[in-house]
DNA sequence: GCGCTTATAGCAAACGTTTGCTCATAACTA
DNA sequence: TAGTTATGAGCAAACGTTTGCTATAAGCGC
């Protein structure tokens, strides 16, 4: 039904490997001939077929990326930044989404690998990952983004410097006068989650401010946690600000806030995460930390690329990008 | 390097077919070369080629997703929604996000042709698509989700029932009494914008509220149009609700009202679109029209699958979804 | 004219599967 | 016992390209 190379061929008295040619422009042909066959291309409305181009080539052009949570702002924006490079070097998205189940995350692994994509993004949910997994062990390239399981260095990363973030949410909470600082913290299992954590206990550190455990939450990044171990922190009192570290547990622990009828930055200071909010429409607007979302998109595939160019270089690169402080009105300066 | 099917054939002496064969189940076979060829497939780490597999079936199991902006929550929604139907039905996502560019979005098509994608499902930016475009004359079965461009009915779509949005917005601000309501509408040329509004002013006539054009404010959905209409409104006067008919504007709104030091609803009622906010972090909270974004994306996705499994039904199916209002602060009660 | 280079284009293998057909053998059926 | 059916497995073509090698003819220097 379809028109293929060697229909085209056989119309023009060609042999398919001449039509091939032409089409992709390598070799030599006559200027007759290459118009005879670009004639013939657009009036029998030929469409090359990249399955067949790609089982001949060995390459896809064809990236996997896996991520836990599209509807998270934050993977949506990696993923515009990634498919911004990706799209301009010829690559194209195989888009996983795991809904964070590992287990799924693991059969689309096995799905990237069958179908011979030519490199993997993953924001992995697996805290671990075994060092005989395909991941490791097979031979298409990967960047963890957001989340490096394992420890060690035998991958390569891009990722916010979770550990500057944590201190600089401490030391920035520090210069405005806070010393009892609470904090409400993602899942401690993740490399995001427990960077943040020590980073934040550093920043304590170096300020000599002494650690106090019963401030501290552990939740798993999602409003109804945040939003629980703030009515927690309330009924305890004994502070007068916290690091939350997750956009969705500040939401949630707005709500608590709001429902013990406090007041930010009044009666509590907070400082968040992730909280982008361009058009202010959250008042008061919450000052936080941020990462550089596209950034990250865009380095790690930039940096997939090099991998797929160069697949003979064993080096791994882990890239730590500098997390930013934006200043809203939910921290009282009481120094 | 890698083992292919001959690999393992040759190995067990056997033929490729077998191989195939037990790989996958269909066909007859002993019990005793299952096991050999089962043993061997584990053993060699024998990962099936599934670009191989797809050249020959005519059949890739990938679906095109082309959508203008990743980063939109709607859009993220969407595409959760696509992704939970077709990973259960065994498609995959080959993804692509224009940058809402029509020209990109054109060259999208072309590639998920090459590609032999096995269906479309596209949130369009192109306002009119020839009739001799590659989507309408090619084979691949597509879907329109969120924009239909053209008029006729001969495609398949399945968008929020966008006339009826609009019209319950301006039924929910009449029932509580206001009659002077202005509108900042998104781009006309664009069913969903254009929709909106001809159902709103549908919602003003059945309630024998007269037209005010000046009211009307034209813009491109995002937020800084939003902001300037606002300023314009607020300048003019007049009025004592408005419908904004995209989130985005809705923030931009915000943030002129905010700015002409006024107050939401008691200056000014205001109705949104989109306004999903489930832990309400906005405030005062934004009454809103929503659609059911998951449920679009589930129902194109099912609807897809349909069309693929049944090329000759030349049957078209335009869905159209009921939207919902949620209910929260925002427009006040002046009967 | 002779050898040599260069420009064109064809041949055929390869990429890794799937599948219709054939074939041999074993197992029934009457 | 002959004829039919079931079972297990191989052959080879096909899917639509790309590409190394080869063949032919023309162009050129001498």
């Amino acid at each position: 039904m379809r028109v293929g190379i060697t229909t085209i061929a056989k119309m023009l008295n060609l042999s398919p490997s001449t039509v091939s040619r032409v089409i992709n422009g390598k070799g030599n042909f006559s200027e007759e001939t290459r118009k005879k066959v670009m004639d013939a291309v657009k009036e029998m409305n030929y469409i090359p077929n990249s399955i067949a181009r790609k089982l001949q080539q060995k390459e896809t052009k064809l990236i996997g990326v896996i991520i836990p949570d599209i509807t998270e702002t934050f993977f949506a924006s990696v993923i515009k930044g990634i498919e911004e490079v990706l799209s301009e070097k010829g690559y194209n998205i195989f888009l996983c989404n795991t809904n964070e189940n590992a287990d799924k995350e693991r059969k689309y692994v096995d799905l990237l690998y069958e179908n011979r994509v030519d490199g993997i993004i993953v924001a992995t949910v697996r805290n671990n990952i075994a060092s005989d997994d395909i991941l490791f062990n097979g031979n298409i390239p990967f960047i963890f983004i957001d989340n490096t399981p394992n420890e060690g260095n035998q991958f390569n990363s891009v990722t916010t410097d979770n550990f500057l973030a944590g201190k600089m949410a401490a030391d920035y909470l520090i210069s405005k006068g806070h010393t009892k600082i609470a904090a409400i913290m993602g899942k401690q299992d993740e490399t995001t989650g427990r960077k943040r954590f020590e980073g934040f206990l550093k920043g304590l550190e170096e300020n000599s401010i002494s650690k106090d455990e019963s401030l501290y939450k552990f939740c798993d990044f999602k409003e109804a946690s945040g939003c629980r171990a703030m009515e927690e922190l309330i009924e305890q009192k004994g502070f007068t600000a916290v690091f939350i570290a997750s956009s969705k547990m500040v939401y949630g622990a707005l709500w608590a806030v709001k429902k013990a009828g406090l007041v930010v930055p009044d009666d509590i200071s907070i400082i968040g995460f992730d909280i982008i909010d361009k058009y202010q429409v959250i008042s008061p607007g919450i000052t936080s930390v941020i990462q550089l979302e596209d950034e990250i998109g865009k380095s790690s595939a930039k940096l997939l690329i090099e991998k797929i160019k160069n697949k003979e270089d064993k080096l791994y690169h882990q890239l730590y990008m500098e997390p930013k402080i934006i200043e809203r009105e939910s921290v009282k300066n009481i120094m």
